[in-house]
DNA sequence: CTCCTGGACGGTAACGTTTCCAAGGATTTA
DNA sequence: TAAATCCTTGGAAACGTTACCGTCCAGGAG
């Protein structure tokens, strides 16, 4: 133990005992007038006012949130890593939406580890948030349902439980990202997927069925599951790919990370096949081909899960669960409109 | 008021009280059992465990916190937008250290609005956080000093309190950078500053310094105060630059998205000065002409932010307001070491 | 054998707020 | 004028935890 010392004068925060003591008044009546002041004398109101702004007081949330049914005010949002574009912006979003509320927001940060994941779940839910925002791993949720707080899952559902969910159109993007590569006249189009997301398996659905519409067949070893979600492994897949005797004219990276690796791959090894992105990153339009991404509005989801959730938390939305879906547009920029031929080009290395 | 209904069956979390009851013990030797089980019969402490597991009991941490003394487990985290990489990768450092230590990271947003970041700071105070980190706007933060929690400025100092600050080697980085464009024969070295922050004056100062170092006169018609910190005004700001009579050699931008608004620019424009930038970008190595840096190690930033602020709240550390400050390198990429007449080639165009 | 010591444990008082209930005063109604 | 009603207000209970203070029992010392 440290020692046990005469502790710091400690000028401890004036309650509402102070300020009633101070105003004159019943505690009762402090608190009336901080939530609000509704059923309290004008003339009393402001008497209590201004002890509170002498004193400074000021509500203590913690001492608030105790109270039963009470849930603190602030929200919990679980993700993977801020340092990916698309979460940093999730979580922006989202912290914009509940600050107008008042409402604060705890962060969980996940390390891609189901066990963790769980951890830091239960621990957010020990500090009696009002709601969950979660961007789940794979793995059971179920025990979330016994939780008594509202969660709306984002990018991605989650098996075990029955909640709102807000996430993009992955199937319609992989299909539309596909597709464009399909109509330029690629027939050999490889896809990188990030290992098992679910976001993966949409994707890799959207491409199927845009090769099943063009009435082409899937060369099935160019869907390329990676090991890992990184720029690195996607980077080694595509000079895997490219080094083959037929090597793809096209890829699909169904990640931003993954487009980064791919590009670099490409830039070492002189080769130009087509490339689509999913999702939009930034200077995407100044590398020396700019590339191609399908995208979606990632803002929105973020706004959207928010809003979503602090309507459940105060009960004002009582729906059945909903899922929003939002839509992805492809944003043409060249390296997904390169000629059909360009990528041969690495022979002439 | 919303209507009042026969409230659903909100199956209550269970409390220490029901585990007590389940175990056939006393409520305190429940809290002494999870609070570390000293001064229990392991038998005893073992039969309260067994009925935590078997009602899945988790401690209010909200209930814990209302104690006095007692803080809650969570720091918070104020800083300004999420969505630009500098401040994300401190914030998932620091998240990953509180994280290993139980902590909870509040963050807080702050859209460069002085006013709205008191207001956030004190919501924050108020919910009982244990510490504070904050990227702090410039404006008076003396309100901090009373607030009875331990504050740790990141990137740079406030005024009106004496604080603990982490932060990077700015007037060092300013320098390196600067003093690399002398080195290559620039003596027209534009700088574009970002509205008052510490770390422009910082920058701006380090500039100076290579300047004298060099023994050559400072054009201050070269070093330009933009209005707003964004890409766009970094953009304007390199058109007009460029297009003057008597155009800079070489553009020292003081911060990732001046860089990117610089690069922007000069693509447009078809011009080559050198460039040098502040804090490293990701793709920054993929454009056309690499860019050169001057780099610092930022997720050590908010790692030692965190450390240092978990050992000021738990009482570790008792000592006199900290100021640690991290070395800035020269990352050579290209753009840096552009020969000195390409910065003319803008005439062929 | 008795007294004392110490460890294990149970009970209870806080912490600061919200909410409910009762009481008082003022105002309206019969 | 008396009764009923409303609005305002004060007081107290409760939320779930921790910390403190006893009590009890076992074991050792005298």
């Amino acid at each position: 133990m440290s020692e046990t010392f005469p502790t710091v004068p400690e000028a401890s925060r004036p309650t509402m005992i102070d300020v009633a003591r101070r105003a004159g008044v019943g505690l009762g009546t402090v608190s009336r007038v901080v939530n609000g002041g509704h059923g309290v004398r004008e003339e009393t109101a402001q008497r209590v006012r201004t002890a509170i702004a002498e004193l400074g007081f000021q509500r203590n949330e913690v001492a608030r949130a105790l109270r039963p049914g009470k849930k603190s005010s602030s929200l919990a949002l679980v993700l993977g890593d801020l340092t990916n574009p698309f979460y940093a912006t999730i979580a922006k979003a989202s912290l914009e939406v509940a600050g107008q509320s008042g409402f604060a927001v705890v962060l969980g940060s996940v390390d891609e580890d189901p066990e963790g994941e769980k951890r830091a779940i239960q621990e957010l839910v020990s500090r009696q948030v009002a709601g969950l925002m979660i961007v789940p791993d794979q793995g059971d949720h179920s025990f979330l349902a016994g939780a008594g707080v509202p969660v709306v899952f984002v990018d991605r559902p989650a098996h075990g439980i029955e909640a709102d969910i807000v996430m993009v159109d992955n199937e319609g993007g992989g299909r539309l990202a596909t597709g464009h590569l399909l109509d330029q006249g690629h027939r050999r189009i490889a896809i990188l997927l990030a290992p098992s997301y679910y976001t993966t398996g949409r994707r890799l659905r959207g491409y199927r069925r845009a090769y099943r519409s063009a009435g082409i067949e899937v060369d099935e070893s160019l869907v390329v599951q990676l090991p890992e979600g990184t720029a690195e492994a996607a980077g080694k897949a595509t000079l895997e790919l490219m080094l083959r005797p037929d090597p793809p004219t096209a890829v699909f990276a169904s990640t931003n990370f993954l487009t980064e690796g791919v590009l670099r791959a490409l830039q070492e090894l002189g080769a130009e096949p087509a490339v689509v992105g999913f999702d939009d990153f930034r200077l995407a339009d100044m590398l020396p081909t700019p590339v191609t991404v399908v995208s979606s509005d990632i803002a929105e989801l973020g706004r959207n899960a928010a809003r979503l959730l602090l309507d459940r938390a105060s009960g004002a939305d009582t729906r059945p669960p909903q899922r929003i879906m939002l839509p992805c547009a492809l944003i043409k920029r060249g390296s997904g409109e390169r000629p059909l031929d360009s990528a041969r080009k690495r022979n002439a290395h």
